[in-house]
DNA sequence: CGATGTCATGGAATCGTTTCCATGGCGGAA
DNA sequence: TTCCGCCATGGAAACGATTCCATGACATCG
């Protein structure tokens, strides 16, 4: 099997900052100063180095760097569940960033369970100089303790004295409320979210104090996942409640419900007002098309990544940002049948 | 600013073997001997090791142990555009695989340029023990080149001496053009992606040579990009082009163009009958949902994972590895208008 | 003109783990 | 009983880069 030190070893070794320093003449740590610290050696020894290391087809190991600094160079991303298409454009945000730093980003997801976040956030730690965690299942002092051994930014959730990026729901759903208040609908839901995620409890709220507000009285209907399935679950307990118009946690329970309205003749808009959250993927295919509340997950991703990659070079700056949300009409809110 | 050695240091430093060796009283070669190679030491000081290791909370360092053995424990995924919701069934089977074997993923998308992916494939290589090259857009020749310096499994496309997963498109699109021609379609059009694309030019001949054996014409029509807008934006040269069903490269395209279709009048399928291609997360919400072909991308995911781990143990089964497609019928296909 | 400071560079320790080699103890075979 | 070999363990050298400290060559200042 293995015939030599490296069983798998294919191509030749790659060049090293030893190799560099034969060939010039140099010093190893010359090599290293030339080509971290410019400036720090002289214009023309850096100079051959540069040519050097460019002939070899040098690149740094971050594995060997990694040793002595302690930073590794990536950033760690834990989301609730990869399949969910509200992270695609979070990814695609942190990932532009990340790339703009020459920072790796390492993905995981937990499967929506506590237990696993939390093993995994601790075995993804320690390959990474800082973590990204989005939408936690774990309570602030799981991430409080996390947070103490390397940086953290929480997404989609506020932790004290940890820095987080997260949507202030308020200014679209009172655009939404506040539509359908003046359509004429008064009795409303909230097809809720998962009970363990802070941002559910966070949009039930925000939606009850904005209803009663109106006037409008507003039930709060659970939902067995923040899926499409479980969206179609819930439509025999919405159909239930009596309402003639649903806030959804998010736009799958909205999609989901949506479908089972279409599939037992409950026609949206005209038997059913339907408002979704967060402008995923797919919201304006749907027909009707989904009105729903955006909130803007690029932006989240590439500002958490920004805000983690500033603690991690120090920043204290342990803020909590908030990025606004807005309501996008499409078609399926209308007035209330009679 | 940095007081001590370490700037940003939060918490203690993590336990290492060397702590686990005073403990216990044994040399640290001992300790990596307990920890890694079951029986290589006397059960009672594996014993004692052991816990020792639980009490400090012991965690390889992964940068430590890739130093001397050259295995980073990190794959390596590469995607010509992270924002493609085909990708997202992919990432979730290659995440489980890779969970499964303890590896961590490590993500990166070319944003579909090919330089952008020859770079970055450089970049990633170095801190991954193999990688997955999505939907590359490189040739064979610099394909075959990373090759050489460690694993690579293509996905989505063949590259002669390299192993790759890719999906088997013609039992799908057996189907799908027989149900066209059954129904009576006699003139189609293929709505192309990326020329870069094999996988572009390998559905473009399938579709052609299996509408000819059927005695049926088929035009070739450009898009400008594999996305919705590229399909909007090709409306008017396939309504040029009056042809009564539209094979589109996927379904990202099938639905830009079903939009267009809907904006313009035209009535799918009453007035053209539309075929997709992926049965992406949202194909089925279109009104009409749309029928498509249906690719197994999480299945393409975990094989090509399971198949990169193979090859960095050394296993050298370098195949090809083809995964079928089906037909998923829905509401955008009919007969012809007359 | 000698003392001092600066600059470019060399030398060596270090990061945490693996692994090759050495060593001592013990059991079994002769 | 003696010798050989194995087994458990210790010791030390890597792996590749960073970084602190040392050194010698100059230039500068008084």
């Amino acid at each position: 099997m293995g015939d030599k030190r490296r069983p798998a070893a294919k191509g030749k070794t790659p060049a090293t900052i030893y190799d560099i320093a034969r060939i010039t003449g140099v010093n190893p740590s010359t090599v290293s100063r030339a080509l971290n610290q410019p400036g720090r050696v002289s214009a023309s020894t850096e100079q051959r180095i540069r040519e050097a290391a460019a002939d070899l087809g040098y690149r740094t190991n971050p594995m060997a760097r990694a040793l002595p600094t302690g930073k590794t160079g990536n950033l760690g991303l834990l989301v609730s569940d990869l399949t969910n298409p509200v992270y695609f454009d979070l990814v695609r945000g942190a990932e532009r960033i990340a790339r703009e730093h020459d920072a790796m980003l390492i993905f995981a997801d937990s499967q929506e369970s506590a237990e696993l976040e939390r093993s995994t956030a601790e075995r993804l730690q320690i390959a990474v100089d800082g973590l990204l965690l989005v939408a936690s299942r774990l309570e602030d002092a799981q991430i409080q303790e996390l947070a103490a051994a390397k940086p953290i930014v929480a997404v989609n959730r506020p932790v004290p004295g940890v820095p987080s990026v997260a949507p202030d729901v308020r200014p679209g759903m009172v655009e939404a409320l506040d539509l359908l208040h003046g359509l004429g609908h008064r009795r409303i839901a909230y097809l809720a979210g998962p009970e363990a995620s802070w941002m559910n409890g966070m949009k039930w709220v925000t939606a009850h104090d904005l209803a009663v507000d109106r006037g409008m009285s507003i039930v709060e209907i659970q939902s067995s996942a923040p899926t499409r399935e479980g969206g179609t679950d819930a439509f025999a307990d919405v159909m239930a409640a009596e309402v003639t118009a649903v806030l959804a946690y998010n736009d799958l329970v909205a999609l989901g419900l949506l479908g089972a309205c279409r599939r037992h003749g409950v026609e949206v808009p005209r038997d059913l007002s339907l408002i979704g959250f967060d402008d995923i993927f797919g919201a304006d295919l749907s027909a009707p098309a989904l009105s729903t509340v955006r909130c803007s997950w690029g932006d989240m991703g590439s500002r958490a990544v920004a805000k983690l990659l500033g603690a991690i070079e120090g920043d204290a700056s342990g803020a909590e940002l908030n990025l606004p949300t807005e309501f996008v009409a499409r078609d399926s809110v209308a007035a209330p049948r009679r």
